[in-house]
DNA sequence: TTGAAAGCGCTAACAG
DNA sequence: CTGTTAGCGCTTTCAA
């Protein structure tokens, strides 16, 4: 390519990176060169030879959800922004696929490491220490915890939200419209802990107000058909019956509304229904679905703003908690509409 | 690293890529070593050196959508258990952004390129004809078309469908339920090209039966908001009034679904109404929405399939035509669900 | 079974 | 403004 053009290598390699160093007739030809080889600088050579990593490796449990896709978005947006690329890989929810992809994305040499959620396995948390130690920024998203007592672990940059918080106030919403038999449903995935957290703190908010709470676990398959099934078995519980479920997401809560509408069961009189993610679905149906508004893209974008500032800055990122919002629509109130707040 | 084994460079590369080569006690020692230091290798310089990428690239428009999360899905199942790494980017249906992505995805190096449908830019095809024209193969998915006449481009490899079929199978089957005055919505998204080859492909078909046809473009935003304000308009035209609807995608047509429910409009007697891409929520509404089923998930294993085939043969790679499936459900047909699968 | 030498394609640093 | 030299961290090839 360089001498198609005429012309040494460093001064394509110049001309690609600050075009206004190179004499515009050198820049000409080369820019002839380029086009008529079709020439594609090795990305390989220039990040070894360069030493200076531009990409961010980022985790995410799946993209396929539009909850992480759309932080993915945020990410790729605000990164791309400053030149650097985000190379993304999908765990699954599975705390041993994570470690593998961890693995396999150190190998880019990233400048930084997003990772998802707190709980990782002891291979990946010393892989992510190692890095953090080497000076590589790491940072957790989607949560946003106090240190657990007793953890010798190294902490992480934490951007997201409480799922305590979370949990807790979707007991508050339902106890305040009067309810006082209550469930709720848990996701399958087995390694959603932060499903689980809020469901802990959902049944222990309720129990402490001298409500009843049971959880129940939402069969794996179509979210839909689940939250189907699971209406069925809630209707079963009782007597007392119970008359108000919370669910760990709003594919589950929609399955559970739409069978409740086929049974001719007054939703929210009869069962009043509380999702998680505020999916565009929810606001469709009919009562609307009452769910908890989350910051999807403002994890992403946040996320690249904290990390750019670390890198720049040659210091660990900030830490971010980021606002979450209780939509309360139909299927938890006969009339109008409120909203409850983060703290 | 390799001086805390007490070994060479070499040594410990070759312990990583064929462990039985290493004396025991050597690898012994490098496996200590190995964790002891959290050493990754740098994949920049081992491609770098070793030439080979075992790098796949893939294009599509989106991610978040499940459509094309499915294809992602596939794909990386089939390219990782053969040893090869994804990158995906994302173009957002945009043939400025895929030319832009595609520069910057073959940086790397790939093995081999996937490409979304078989439009592009001058630019994005010159690289693709270079790649091609160097042994790489490239793979053009979700799309199955018989060269335009009169192209001189260079073709390449298409593994998906064909949109002209499937638009016409559409028409027949509202026009064999009695409709005479049809409607194609469109989604607001201009690049999306296979849509409106649907929609023309759909309003011949339809009119060269002698019924009518018109032709509607959805509004940007939330989908499901777009189909329902699309069903207003709908109901405005004529008279004699449309009885039947085609859309663009599932989301469109479930909002207008939805809406229709919401005004007390009987569906299908008084409108039907027809979707694209059988999304999770489609059968659970009441009534069903019926919908073309696609190859989601096929479409990215047999790319990866053929990719793998083609790269281990060093010859082009297939071309696969796959199956879709249109599924009648209750938004077309009052009694009874039948089916009709692609030619 | 292990090592030494050379080089992958590019860029940093320094000259001119 | 452009070129020369050296070297990024690994793998290939050949030798021991």
């Amino acid at each position: 390519m360089a001498q198609a053009a005429g012309v040494t290598a460093i001064t394509v390699s110049r001309f690609l990176r600050e075009p206004a160093v190179v004499a515009s007739d050198t820049a000409e030809r080369i820019r002839a060169a380029l086009s008529r080889t079709g020439y594609v600088p090795n990305k390989q050579a220039g990040l070894l030879a360069s030493g200076a990593g531009n990409i961010v490796a980022a985790l995410l449990p799946n993209l396929a959800n539009s909850i992480f896709a759309e932080t993915a978005q945020g990410l790729s947006d605000g990164l791309q922004a400053a030149g650097y690329e985000l190379l993304i890989a999908a765990t699954g929810y599975s705390l041993e696929r994570e470690e593998h992809q961890l693995r396999a994305l150190l190998g880019w040499q990233p400048a930084a490491v997003v990772v998802t959620g707190r709980r990782h396995s002891p291979g990946a948390l010393q892989l992510l220490a190692h890095a953090k130690a080497a000076g590589t920024p790491v940072i957790e998203i989607w949560d946003h915890h106090p240190p657990e007592r007793g953890a010798g672990r190294t902490s992480f940059t934490q951007i997201g939200f409480n799922h305590d918080e979370v949990g807790r106030a979707m007991a508050e919403h339902l106890l305040r419209a009067g309810h006082r038999r209550l469930a709720y449903v848990d996701s399958g995935v087995a390694e959603d802990y932060r499903a689980h957290e809020r469901g802990m703190a959902f049944t222990a908010a309720v129990r402490a107000a001298g409500a009843s709470a049971t959880v129940t676990v939402a069969p794996s398959g179509d979210a839909f058909d689940a939250g189907r099934h699971v209406l069925g078995v809630l209707m079963q519980a009782g007597p007392p019956a119970i008359t108000a479920a919370a669910f760990a997401n709003d594919h589950l809560a929609c399955g559970a509304l739409l069978e409740a509408q086929a049974r001719g069961l007054a939703v929210p009189q009869r069962l009043a229904l509380l999702g998680f993610g505020d999916f565009a679905i929810a606001r469709q149906l009919d009562p609307a679905l009452s769910s908890v508004q989350l910051p999807r893209l403002a994890i992403g974008t946040e996320t690249a703003r904290s990390l750019l500032d670390a890198l720049r800055r040659r210091k660990g990122a900030a830490p971010v908690s980021l606002p979450w919002t209780l939509v309360a629509r139909g299927s938890t109130a006969p009339s109008g509409a409120s909203v409850a707040t983060a703290p």
